[in-house]
DNA sequence: AAAGATTTTCACTTAAAGTGAAAAATTAAT
DNA sequence: ATTAATTTTTCACTTTAAGTGAAAATCTTT
């Protein structure tokens, strides 16, 4: 399922198949946590968009992380996170790349 | 403030100047976020644990992460984290580790 | 224009993080 | 050793982020 590279998905498909409510993908947009291509007004989930948001799901309730904590490693340039990151959503965060530099200082 | 290498100190001192209330350092305890040595059943805390725990406080507030994060960094060996974190933290998620390697799979 | 789907808004639920207050247990002081 | 002062522990409450339900608004498509 979602193994083709160039279809992409309905919402309401992605959430059911991650078991969330599809609000919930709204919610994480919200916060830049992932960016689905549109046409017009309607969002659709490429297969990079699902595995990201796989992969999200699995460090907040598997690994009880929160959304910040991931847009944190995602401003760090975090090794693991980067690794699954659609290049849009670390585009999205480029302008922050200065706090980054400053983390802990 | 706290800057004699080998002084340790009690727990509300240390509570008042990270601006919270001894009893989130007692459940950061819980957590094994920190280990204060003791004496008895008094604790008390080290420099070293007062500046980790500042960082601590930093990633929380400052960055808005959660606990739960700041420990599967831990685990991870997250350079960031394991420059602040003291070794007797580190050491009691040793036997995590397996679980870090498996991390993502 | 009507039916069906998607998006948006409002308000609610849940769980983690943190705290207040008082009882129990220790430590320190006389 | 007995009392006074601290510290620890327990219970229950508050706050906030994450997530959701339901309905209204906005497309889309026929």
């Amino acid at each position: 399922m979602f193994n083709e590279e160039d279809k992409s998905y309905p919402i309401e498909l992605v959430a059911e198949f991650l078991g969330v409510n599809s609000r919930t993908l709204y919610y994480y947009e919200k916060f830049m946590l992932v960016c689905p291509m549109r046409r017009g007004r309607k969002r659709y989930y490429s297969k990079a968009d699902i595995e990201w948001l796989e992969f999200v799901r699995e460090m907040m309730y598997e690994q009880g992380m929160n959304l910040r904590s991931i847009i944190v490693l995602i401003r760090r340039r975090d090794d693991v996170v980067l690794n699954k990151c659609p290049q849009d959503v670390v585009d999205c965060y480029k302008n922050y790349l200065v706090r980054v530099r400053n983390f802990g200082e």
